[in-house]
DNA sequence: CTCCCTTTTTTACGTGCGTAAACTTTACAG
DNA sequence: CTGTAAAGTTTACGCACGTAAAAAAGGGAG
């Protein structure tokens, strides 16, 4: 049952009985040799045990056919569906995908990068810490290999490539929701650990103001960099009933892992959200966390086309590669969101 | 600003005024050059850009400091965690690791595995699929590379290091809080999707009877192998409530996300599980899922301790790397539950 | 200044495969 | 049977670095 092992395309071509360079191009593409051989050699793979060196094969190619990404953080059902349609799409498109995650710390990510022009990757999909981000990295990312940024764009990078959401869209359209359907709604911040969060905040202040109401924002931590988005939403919002507010509010947070905090604080006080009950407690969240439906009361929240986002980035990404417009004009995509009609608002 | 781009090493013992060999040595530790010498690299280097091409670098090389990680499904909190903690880990012991999804296809699993052999890494970990994993593939890896199975173990490969959870203990730990609290617990059986599934469901039934009770399961999908927990949680304890049990039972899923589910059917139903109410519904989860303290009730739940579980498998991992004993006597570390009493159960 | 040891340089080869050029074999039509 | 194009082989070089051995340079003690 052992099959004997060959270390070398050298030794295969030995034992198949053909030459190496002519192995080589049967391994880059079975149809470049004749049929006859290629049976020959698949007949001859199948007697032995034999994997092609990897780093022998990228050392001497142009291209390397891999797409580096590096995510800020993975303990996050957001960044990993991305992550999930990201790899997908570049398999689709050819590439194979080599992902590093941040873990939240500008060390690492720069790390991620020195590794990734190390080993002369055809491109790197990035999305990026906050303002930690190390904005040099990705200076000297975007100087060297084709470079696209995902679902935030720091402030300091306005000529890079872009692929993201539609944050004054997609945060417009549920502030518009709330508005619409009851009272007008309090802006419930998450910690400044990227860009969205604040341009959330904008989003709902120039909505608010351009419907005529006032807008409020609670919650604000301009100090603390945490991912503990649960345990903020409840903190905030059970500071914020406590302190006397009767609880027929409506609450828009800023992502769906602050919604289900509130929820929680909601639970606590007594209260059950919906948009039932004329002038009870309302709460939106968003993103469409996947357990959004399954909250109690079912989190009303609006949809990031993240599908959409990976493939657009991967897809501007290679189309970049293919033509090599390394300082062509910056392209920025943006994906409007999808207003998810639920209980909770 | 812009430094000169120097790409091979020579290029840069030219700049510096040093030869090859040296900053060699240098690169592979600056103790083993001259003091001056390394001072005088250390200036060079500051003046230019380069990085050491990082397939030439693992080309030539006995060990390549890297550490392949096979993950079956990223969507999942409980696996973004493990694997954060087993980067970490492995960083902190030196290597630097790849990781890969298998996105639940046993094909992308083959194939991640081939890729790492043909990397010649020093090592692999991998939390395989259930039933669908390819076996042979995991022979493969194991006839040649050091190799540790962590989280699932098939029953087809007794022979294999593991590390995981010790379920008959985690289980019949909350099984037996259950008993001893409320009414003997039936189980809600999760989708087969790995080894776990069914490890746990055993591990109810013996403790059930340990304890003189008889053990119920409902919810078995023997067919579909699906992740979509919470629905099938949702789904089964919602028909379960519709044919007609009163809802005064005790339910112990076989995962938190089976149990999210659960608690949303009870909602639905106008139930409230909480152990403060005599003969009233419970739900309890398994794996201490980061959402369960934001769970409305905050879900009682035993948790998995992943990061004990992530060192200890980096650590044997390493151990085999280091003394080569490939075919050495296979070791099974198995790490307790710890119950998190909250309020559903 | 000389001897001896340490550090560095020179030189050379190896890693496994891509790739190009020149040459030889094979296939098929005429 | 012959001519011609396609397919295959031989040969040779390159990729960027590891590594070993020999030769040269440096540094301190006597």
């Amino acid at each position: 049952m052992k099959k004997p092992k060959v270390n070398t395309m050298e030794e295969l071509a030995e034992a198949i009985g053909v030459s190496r360079p002519t192995l080589s191009r049967y391994f880059q593409s079975p149809e470049l040799v004749r049929r006859t051989t290629s049976l020959k050699i698949q007949r001859g793979l199948a007697k032995v045990e034999y994997v092609p060196n990897f780093f022998a094969t990228r050392l001497n190619r142009k291209s390397t056919g891999i797409i580096g990404v590096i995510i800020p953080y993975l303990n996050d059902l957001f960044f990993s569906n991305l992550l999930e349609c990201i790899e997908i799409a570049a398999m689709e498109a050819g590439y194979s995908v080599i992902s590093k995650c941040s873990h939240s710390d500008p060390t690492i990510e720069a790390g991620a990068a020195e590794s990734f022009m190390s080993m002369n990757v055809d491109g790197v999909l990035v999305a990026p810490l906050g303002n930690q981000s190390d904005a040099d990295v990705h200076q000297r990312l975007q100087s060297r290999i084709p470079f696209v940024l995902v679902d935030s764009r720091p402030a300091t990078m306005p000529d890079v490539d872009f692929v993201g959401t539609n944050h004054v869209q997609s945060t417009g359209l549920i502030t518009e929701y709330l508005c619409r359907v009851g009272g007008p709604p309090v802006f419930l911040a998450m910690p400044r650990v990227n860009f969205n969060a604040l341009e959330r905040e904008k989003a709902y202040i120039a909505k608010m103001n351009e419907l005529g109401h006032k807008p409020t924002v609670i919650g604000v931590q301009p100090v603390e960099n945490h991912w503990h988005f649960e345990a903020h939403g409840e903190a905030v919002l059970s500071a914020h009933l406590a302190r006397g507010q009767l609880g027929n509010e409506s609450i828009l947070c800023a992502n769906d892992r602050v919604a289900i905090g509130a929820l929680r604080a909601a639970a606590r006080h007594g209260l059950s959200p919906g948009r039932g009950r004329e002038g009870g407690l309302r709460i939106a969240g968003h993103d469409d966390n996947p357990l959004c439906p399954f909250t109690v009361p079912a989190l009303t929240t609006v949809a990031q086309n993240f599908e959409a986002i990976a493939k657009a980035s991967i897809s501007r990404l290679v189309a970049i590669i293919r033509t090599q417009v390394a300082g062509g004009a910056a392209q920025v995509q943006l994906f409007d969101g999808e207003l998810k009609i639920r209980e909770s608002a």
